[in-house]
RNA sequence: CGGGCUAUAGCGCAGUCUGGCUAGCGCGCUUGACUGGGGGUCAAGAGGUCGUGGGUUCAAAUCCCGCUAGCCCGACCA
């Protein structure tokens, strides 16, 4: 492509709503323009980097067992009430009216497509002998994010990959997923990407049944649980600590805990600055409802609650935080005041409170909290859970080791589903004993448009993106230096014309610039291969071919610059 | 959805507090000349509903009220 052909308007400044390095340099570089927030249009640069992606992803589902298809984005409202995704998506579905003659028909845009899938397939398995199958598509998906943001990390509408596997058995699913997973991998590591595979929350399911794929990234909206010495890696709200502590036995003649009185000061960071004590000294007691029943869940003041841990250390099925009649009733007291001592319901511990020697707690009494509170003795407990996220310097469950937490960008997800969509939509097949059973499903996304935009995050310098050549729009860029030198444009038509009869992505800058301003743009657009042809070179019978990332160019006799290209290229790709 | 900030030429900004001449600057753009290896120089130009609706005033980019859009922090994110 010649670049006095195209579409690529760069520019020098950084436009103000740009925050991070990725929206700046996408916007910089000519990848992408926002129509509004949460939506961009993808120019021609950009585009070819999207489609890139895209055929890495395609080839490498393909590899693994998994057949393309195309599904509507349109849908009916009625199948995400089917599976109460409905009211579970909320205000993130898009979905409206139309008019239809003298009907009126309710429309949603796919957020992802299980409902449309499962339906899918429920009409057409009906056999253990259909099984297993995985079948995905590339296609863009609508979620009205409450706050779109970072440019096109975090849109409205976006491209993803999603797959979905069908199996009839435990061991299917397994096959499909650990296929899927390594199909990530390599997908992910195709693109250039560092990246982390994180254990995620997996609900009901448990046990390894979901993995996040994240990029660190400073700039990144998730929180990893990382360890360094052992690799451990879970997203902040799955990761566990490797803490435990003994239970307090009970200290007689311990003095008794002293009220204080600590008028309208409710939150930690209040009482802790009126009584000039660290929030470390505190119990922080939190009042849930699990599945209905009050629960007071005990944490380190500074510390903060894990309502999935929770869920799991209560034994319900969900749990969610307490309204302020229940708090009310179960410590007397309204939000703010409630405590350990004399509550009036279960109460579940956190490892670091039993090692607090003398705590700090509310009172079940408005404007008091107590202190000197010494655990397992002022109040007593059988055992202690793991209630909070992690933190950095917690020690890792698998090695012991310091724990650290990083940025991250989520970029793919796989995730056993189980039976739920299966379920509720009646998609079931007969085992060979005629015995009807619902598939059991796994599902796989990778948001495409998310990778292009991590590659950017991660892959720059001061001066632009520095593209891995698997994803870069183009594979070489040739600069004429002077268009207006007819011998110079000869010699760059020629290479650029060998180039792309050898199947290498050429872009040529063909623009009558000066070559300051050409190789400033190049810079920033980051095409990895860089061939430039001058008078000076020309006057020696050679061309200056660099690597984005190389600070010297070679030199290249002008006769041997398509094979020197050719074998650079070949090389790298194998690399 | 709560809190904050912003809106003046394609981009970046000044002017607003303290109302007043023809609304300015840099980059970019057009034309010409010079120039030609890291965003060049000179000259001449084009480009503005000052986000939008209302109000105050002799007079509003500037003051007041409403609205809209964008950005940031937080909450949310199968």
């Amino acid at each position: 492509m010649r670049w006095s052909q195209t579409f690529i308007p760069t520019m020098k400044e950084v436009p103000a709503e740009a925050e991070v390095p990725s929206h700046q340099l996408m916007l910089r570089a000519g990848l992408i323009r926002q129509l509004m927030a949460g939506a961009y249009t993808y120019l021609p640069l950009g585009y070819r980097s999207v489609r890139k992606v895209s055929e890495i992803v395609r080839q490498e589902m393909d590899r693994a067992g998994a057949v393309e298809l195309f599904m509507p984005a349109l849908q009916p409202i009625e199948i995400f009430e089917r599976t109460g995704r409905r009211e579970a998506f909320g205000n993130v579905l898009f979905n409206f009216e139309v008019k239809r003659g003298d009907r009126k028909l309710h429309f949603a845009l796919g957020p992802t497509h299980e409902e449309v899938i499962t339906d899918l397939m429920a009409r057409h398995i009906s056999s253990y002998r259909q099984l297993p199958i995985t079948l995905y598509q590339i296609q863009t998906k609508f979620r009205n994010e409450e706050r779109p943001r970072f440019g096109v990390l975090r849109t409205s509408e976006f491209i993803m990959k999603d797959a979905y596997s069908f199996g009839s058995s435990l061991e299917q699913l397994n096959a499909a997923y650990d296929a899927m997973y390594n199909a990530y991998c390599k997908i992910f590591q195709r693109c250039g990407l560092k990246y982390l595979p994180v254990e995620a929350e997996s609900g009901p399911i448990g046990g390894d049944a979901s993995h996040e794929f994240m990029v660190p990234a400073s700039n990144g909206e998730d929180f990893v649980v990382h360890c360094p010495a052992c690799g451990y890696a879970a997203n902040q709200e799955r990761a566990e600590t490797g803490r435990s502590s003994k239970v307090p036995a009970p200290v007689d003649g311990s003095a008794a805990p002293v009220k204080v009185d600590t008028p309208n000061a409710g939150s930690i960071d209040q009482v802790s600055r009126l009584l000039k004590s660290a929030a470390t000294s505190f119990i922080k007691t939190l009042i849930y409802k699990a599945d209905g029943q009050p629960v007071a869940v005990l944490l380190r003041g500074d510390h903060t609650a894990n309502e999935g841990k929770i869920r799991r250390a209560s034994g319900a099925a969900s749990v969610e935080l307490a309204d302020e009649a229940t708090i009310l009733a179960a410590t007397g007291a309204p939000v703010g005041f409630a405590g350990p001592v004399g509550i009036k319901c279960r109460v579940l511990v956190d490892h670091d409170v039993a090692l607090i020697e003398k705590a700090i707690v509310g009172a079940n009494e408005k404007d008091a909290h107590l202190t000197g509170v010494v655990p397992g003795t002022h109040f007593q407990f059988s055992e202690t859970f793991d209630l909070r996220n992690a933190e950095a310097g917690d020690s890792c469950p698998r090695c012991g080791r310091n724990l650290e937490i990083v940025h991250g960008i989520e970029v793919g997800h796989v995730f056993k589903l189980g039976t739920k969509y299966s379920v509720s939509m009646e998609a079931k097949y007969v085992d060979a004993q005629e015995q009807s059973h619902p598939i059991i499903m796994g599902c796989y996304g990778i948001g495409v448009t998310r990778v292009v935009a991590s590659v950017v995050e991660t892959c720059h310098d001061e001066n632009g993106i520095i593209w891995p050549l698997s994803i870069a729009p183009y594979s070489v860029e040739v600069i004429p230096l002077n268009v207006t030198d007819p011998e110079v444009m000869k010699i760059s038509n020629g290479i650029y014309d060998e180039l792309i009869s050898s199947g290498i992505d050429v872009l040529m800058d063909d623009r009558d610039q000066r070559p300051g301003f050409k190789f400033k743009d190049a810079d920033l657009i980051g095409i990895p291969l860089r061939v430039t042809i001058g008078g000076k070179g020309l006057a020696e019978g050679i061309a200056e071919i660099k690597w984005r990332t190389d600070s010297e160019a070679k030199k290249v006799p002008l006769a041997d610059v398509i094979g020197y290209v050719k074998d650079l290229i070949a090389e790298k790709q194998m690399s």
